[in-house]
RNA sequence: CGCGGGGUAGAGCAGUUGGCAGCUCGCCAGGCCCAUAACCUGGAGGUCGUCGGUUCAAGUCCGACCCCCGCAACCA
């Protein structure tokens, strides 16, 4: 794994989500990753944004509103994304800022870059009759139609649609898509999903048509300049990345967080973030320096990477099957940690996953019981056994090496470990980072258990105590790096931790990346409380 | 010719540039006793969907085929 030299900034974001209904294990799926990857930039010092929120324009909101018999749309609005945040709270997100795309902020920046864009001379108005689904909320060129009905959607029936509109000249930007791809290949995560994008934007993508008529539709951004149509909600979406952090609103901040590190989505919108929303920013940076860099090139997203979908127990997940998750229900037999740890662990990011709480309960008793509990219990009681309650008394860097031939490689494993994590970090790949805290060669949790079995430090307590304590140090101090290694996944577990090793988890949190990184964190002498389960048995 | 994903040990998955088939769980047998009936060791278990091709060598490259999954509504 190559280091990258990564910006100091980090600016994540989730896209921001309809709110016909409440959160689902889904949309929690995607916020979790976002939430674990925001704390690992931020424990590593980077400056990090991290940005969700809510897509409050479209058409499904009004139509969720009026079934659920609110007639007060802006009502229902305030209430669901109430919804929404609350439950990111309970859920421990740490999410910067919720932006709403009826906020003013978001009007403001959505006008601005409309204008942008219209001043680039992309935006024209033609008269199509055309077919428009209702599903995807968008038109449909007869290329994308089966059987005359679109193919994601083929119970519905096709709007025709015959009035005059405003359209967005993506085929302008045809080829420089083509060639932000080829150029830079991390733009569209994962590399599966390259050719995808690459084929529709040859093949399939025309002009985008970026508003309705007014009079047709009950929601909506007005086009600036045209009270007569209304921006298309796709359009005004995208837009929320930049109003978040300022874009027609505060300059100063916009160029502070602009562009984006990365965009987390779901499979199902890539065209619109690989194709659609680079389009649209090439175009408004031909009018709007802001879009710019000192190079005069459009400042586009660093990356998206869009994840798989979910089925549950081997099913899709549905209402009707009755086998949607709900996290809050979730987490009243499990703690939150528990569920962030198997959501990103037991999923290839980037794939298709399943969710089977059997599943989850053999994650909970074999990795985090047996595995990371045990650990920490077995080392923690050994040393308050043998050293009087307390951290083995030496000098820290003497316990650096391990004992000859064992598994377990002491400080350099720890070392080489934390690079294969920060790299995968820098990869978003959460997954492959915590497969490695476990089963890492002669450094990972597995190989830890190891090392007390071929050192038995529990014999060594009769024949060496200074053997002993230099096995139990390193243990404990290897808990104390792998406590800091999985805390942007599991934060409360590793405050448990941190304090179970009789360290002040306030002071800590306060080092620097460095400094907790290195050997020797956990002072010797320091007493040790009492060790209480971290993953009880479950009946 | 709608789009996409996938077929590798009982289950879930890794397999980078082709070079002795791996990981986690489960199962069987031992060991240990510090620990959450936890931990460690050993073992059984695979003709890598099928058929062809390229090659000294193919899970890995090429071709054809078979099968499975997602794409109405809820929805990342």
């Amino acid at each position: 794994m190559t280091e990258k030299n990564m910006d100091k900034k980090f600016f994540v974001t989730t896209p921001i989500y309809y709110i016909n209904d409440r959160p689902h294990i889904g949309s929690a799926y995607t916020t979790v990753v976002a939430d674990a990857l925001a704390r690992a930039h931020r424990l590593r010092g980077d400056e990090t944004f991290f940005l969700t929120g809510t897509d409050e324009n479209s058409q499904k909101n009004v139509e969720a509103a009026e079934k659920a018999g609110e007639k007060d749309l802006q009502k229902y609005l305030d209430n669901m994304a109430a919804i929404w945040q609350s439950t990111w709270k309970t859920l421990g997100i740490s999410y910067d800022d919720f932006i709403r795309t009826t906020e003013e902020r978001h009007l403001k920046a959505v006008e601005r870059f409309w204008k942008a864009v219209d001043a680039s001379g992309d935006i024209y108005k033609d008269t199509y009759e055309r077919e428009y689904c209702t599903g995807c909320e968008e038109f449909k060129t007869a290329a994308e139609l089966v059987d005359g009905k679109c193919p994601l959607h083929p119970n519905r029936e096709l709007e025709i649609v015959s009035e005059e509109n405003y359209f967005f000249r993506a085929s302008n930007y045809r080829d420089d898509l083509l060639k932000l791809y080829h150029e830079k290949q991390e733009f569209v995560q994962p590399v599966s999903r390259q050719n995808e994008i690459r084929n529709y934007v040859k093949q399939a993508m025309g002009d985008f048509s970026i508003s309705r008529e007014s009079k047709k539709i009950s929601c909506g951004i007005p086009v600036p300049g045209d009270d007569t149509q209304r921006i298309y909600v796709w359009f005004d979406a995208l837009i929320n990345y930049m109003s978040a952090v300022g874009y027609g609103t505060d300059d100063k901040l916009f160029k502070k967080w602009w562009p984006a590190s990365l965009h987390l989505i779901g499979k199902d919108i890539i065209k619109f973030h690989c194709a659609l929303w680079p389009a649209m920013i090439m175009s408004a940076a031909k009018s709007d320096e802001l879009l710019r860099d000192e190079n005069n090139n459009a400042l586009l997203p660093e990356r998206v990477f869009a994840h798989g979908f979910f089925t549950v127990d081997g099913q899709k997940m549905s209402k009707s099957l009755g086998n949607v998750v709900d996290p809050l229900e979730l987490i009243k037999e499990y703690p939150f940690d528990v569920i962030r740890y198997f959501l990103l662990r037991e999923i290839p990011f980037g794939e298709d996953g399943d969710f089977s709480e059997k599943r989850l309960a053999g994650r909970y008793s074999s990795d985090l019981g047996n595995t990371l509990g045990n650990l920490l219990n077995r080392a923690v009681s050994m040393s308050r056994k043998y050293f009087d309650n307390k951290v083995p008394t030496l000098n820290a860097d003497d316990a650096k090496v391990a004992l000859a031939n064992t598994t377990w490689a002491g400080a350099e494993g720890l070392e080489t470990l934390w690079q294969s994590v920060d790299a995968y970090i820098n990869n978003a790949r959460l997954d492959l980072a915590l497969e490695a805290i476990w089963t890492g060669e002669g450094s990972g949790l597995i190989a830890a258990n190891k090392y007390v079995e071929e050192t038995k430090p529990f014999k060594l307590a009769k024949e060496d105590m200074e053997k002993c304590g230099l096995v139990l140090y390193s243990l404990l101090e290897s808990c104390r790096h792998y406590a800091w290694m999985l805390q942007p996944v599991m934060p409360d577990i590793a405050k448990q931790i941190i304090e179970q090793l009789g360290q002040d988890y306030a002071v800590e949190s306060k080092k620097n990346f460095k400094e907790l990184k290195a050997w020797g964190g956990l002072k010797p002498v320091s007493s040790l409380p009492e060790p209480k389960i971290l993953f009880p048995k479950m009946l």
